[in-house]
DNA sequence: TTGTGTTTACGAAAATATTCGTAGGTTTGT
DNA sequence: ACAAACCTACGAATATTTTCGTAAACACAA
């Protein structure tokens, strides 16, 4: 007989559809929220109906990916998942199926069709003289 | 009365979904295959049945993804996309809906999370100067 | 010829993601 | 108190993507 162990380390996989990442990016950036706070964003870039913003959400809640505080009569939602690390997961996916695991040709990708301008090209080459000095 | 007018440079959107994207990494990969070479490298990471293969690769032929030779018996296939073209367009899409559209963010975000080695590093540091000097 | 294996075409089921209508509760202003 | 405005919950319709069963055509060997 077998029994499935639930690891306390296996890294979680936080895998946002494309909708879910929308109100992920507008509750990073403005912090705690209502549904009509993210609504009236949204409303901005594409056209659905309220109650849609709020399914979503509520799935969202469910899928522990939002936090939210219902003590109040609007539902006060918060990002459950770091920014820092949704990216890190979606970059590291999106390098593995779009450029099989090789992340320089993806950097090489995006520095070249992107017009960077120079001020970011600056800042990267900080960022890569900063990770030489670490290795030494 | 209107009329929908096609322009010659509207730049075709490529949007290839999770599965169309595995099948052409393969005919990028091995160039001009039938169905079932395609199906055969897909069973080693995936367990999917022919056929599905199959229907995949029709609508994606559909889709004008992929070219097809039908003159022989196992038809052959080819992709009708260039990979860097695609790759761009995605990587396009990736850093607008998750960094906001800033592609150093993206190029910090995955030199940091992957360990990426010396000599990657090294092809990305040479890539900077290049673009250094030609913006002088 | 007949059977075995391989192919394409096609429709539809299954799985996933997105959208919205409606019901019922709470708040607010008059 | 009452109506208008706003909120949540929830089921279900739509849309999209993935999977597969089945039929028909063809090649080849016995």
């Amino acid at each position: 007989m077998y029994e499935l162990i639930r690891r306390k380390n296996m890294a979680e996989q936080i895998k946002p559809t494309e909708s879910e990442l929308e109100i992920l990016n507008i509750l990073w950036d403005k912090g705690p929220s209502t549904v009509r706070d993210v609504h009236e964003v949204l409303e901005q870039s594409k056209d659905a109906g309220y109650t849609t913003t709020l399914k979503l959400m509520q799935i969202m809640y469910e899928k522990k990916l939002l936090k939210r505080d219902a003590t109040t009569k609007s539902h006060v939602y918060t990002a459950n998942v770091s920014q820092e690390k949704t990216q890190g997961q979606l970059v590291k996916k999106f390098i593995d199926s779009v450029f099989n695991g090789s992340a320089s040709q993806l950097v090489m990708q995006a520095l070249g069709n992107h017009k960077t301008n120079k001020k970011e090209l600056d800042e990267i080459r900080k960022y890569l003289e900063e990770m030489e000095k670490r290795s030494k």
